[in-house]
DNA sequence: GAAATTATTTAGTTTTGTCTAAAAATATTT
DNA sequence: AAATATTTTTAGACAAAACTAAATAATTTC
């Protein structure tokens, strides 16, 4: 596997989440992510596609080859696993630690990674609940469902959370609510949507439209 | 306290480990030691001079300044906390560790550093026995001595190793000597430099003057 | 101490990654 | 479908960090 610079990386990891959602990704959509302006968007989409890392006709949105989609796993997997050792072992909170992964992620010696996957115990979630790619690249994909749309009365798991401001886990450490928590939904409100959930052994509470935005769940429990 | 590029890192580092023996370092000492070109050498010597790290009249040598030297002494300690890292939590064998170090030093995040340093138990020295600055960028200076300047008979501890290939260290392990191995010489032999060695409830035994030349110790036991 | 050698600096280029402004392609409106 | 608006690309510029080749300063040698 060779080895690609800092913007490079960024670029790739960009592409990567965004396809996320469509199955290509804008000149605009990427210069607004990574805070660049689309002149440089351009100029490095040639570069990767040079690399054969991004499929890219003008004007048509890129794509991540399958090259560049290994790219990607092995920078997901080094930010994932440098996120979980931050807040395991040198106890950052849950919001911190994103930020300075952003930068130990760059750094990609194969075996640190690996040797640090083993010391971490082979985790296979970061702290926010996102699936680490292990050595291979190989990637949990259980399919996750935001809370706003679960059924009422279904039992689930809170499995991830997206938003990483201090602000919201404040307010999930308050309502005692964390990666693995499970409950199910009471009742919805359409006026606000809000709802009321049920945490085992807890008495339902209710919680905003805009919390339940950023809680995701998968089916069971 | 500012942020500084890899590449000026690298050079004030160099210039800090180069000025340990001499007062000032040459232009050419520091090309060499940072394999690049001299003419590379004198134009960061001039932006490192612009931001007041470095000392510089042209023809003259360099010198790091106060501020410089704080700097130099904050690379150091993420660069030994993390080679501690590697060799403590990862079990990497002592040779590999420098290598790393030297991209994860660069990664400048305090509370990342001392939350590490915290983690790793305050270390006081890294795996080959050179001393850890504090938070502050105090340093342990105890004089250390060549192993090929102590005086027979006269008991000394290893305080650190100074070549970093895997061939000393197979040396080494085989001979039982590490950092804190006290032990004291028996004869020196005016030939070769090659020398006897005592270690406690151990057998003499020799070493060649090269080995010698590559080990450090402090007095006392 | 003049000549030769060595070290250092200057001048001009290259590559990477970014930018602005203008041009071209695509999408949207009416 | 023509006009307008938006998006994307091109063209040209700049800063950082390196380089080569040439010029200049310092040092060494005879």
């Amino acid at each position: 596997m060779l080895n690609y610079s800092t913007s490079e990386e960024n670029h790739i990891k960009a592409i990567f989440h965004l396809q996320k959602q469509d199955g290509t990704v804008t000149t605009n959509e990427l210069a607004n992510e990574l805070n660049t302006k689309p002149a440089s968007i351009t100029d490095m989409m040639k570069k990767l596609k040079a690399k054969k890392l991004v499929n890219y006709q003008p004007y048509q949105g890129f794509r991540l080859t399958n090259d560049g989609n290994k790219v990607a796993l092995g920078i997901i997997r080094r930010h994932r696993l440098w996120e979980y050792f931050l807040a395991e072992k040198l106890k950052f909170s849950w919001d911190e630690v994103h930020e300075v992964a952003e930068d130990l992620e760059h750094v990609s010696n194969k075996k640190l990674v690996d040797k640090l996957d083993e010391y971490l115990g082979f985790p296979r979630v970061d702290p926010h609940g996102d699936p680490i790619p292990d050595a291979n690249g190989k990637i949990e994909t259980t399919k996750k469902i935001c809370l706003t749309d679960l059924p009422v009365n279904t039992p689930a798991t809170v499995s991830s959370v997206s938003d990483q401001s201090s602000e919201i886990l404040e307010l999930l450490e308050h309502k005692k609510i964390s990666i693995g928590t499970k409950l199910e939904i009471r009742k919805k409100f359409e006026f606000d949507h809000s709802m009321e959930i049920k945490i085992r052994q807890q008495a339902a509470f209710n919680i905003s439209g805009q919390l339940a935005k950023n809680i995701f769940v998968k089916y069971g429990s």
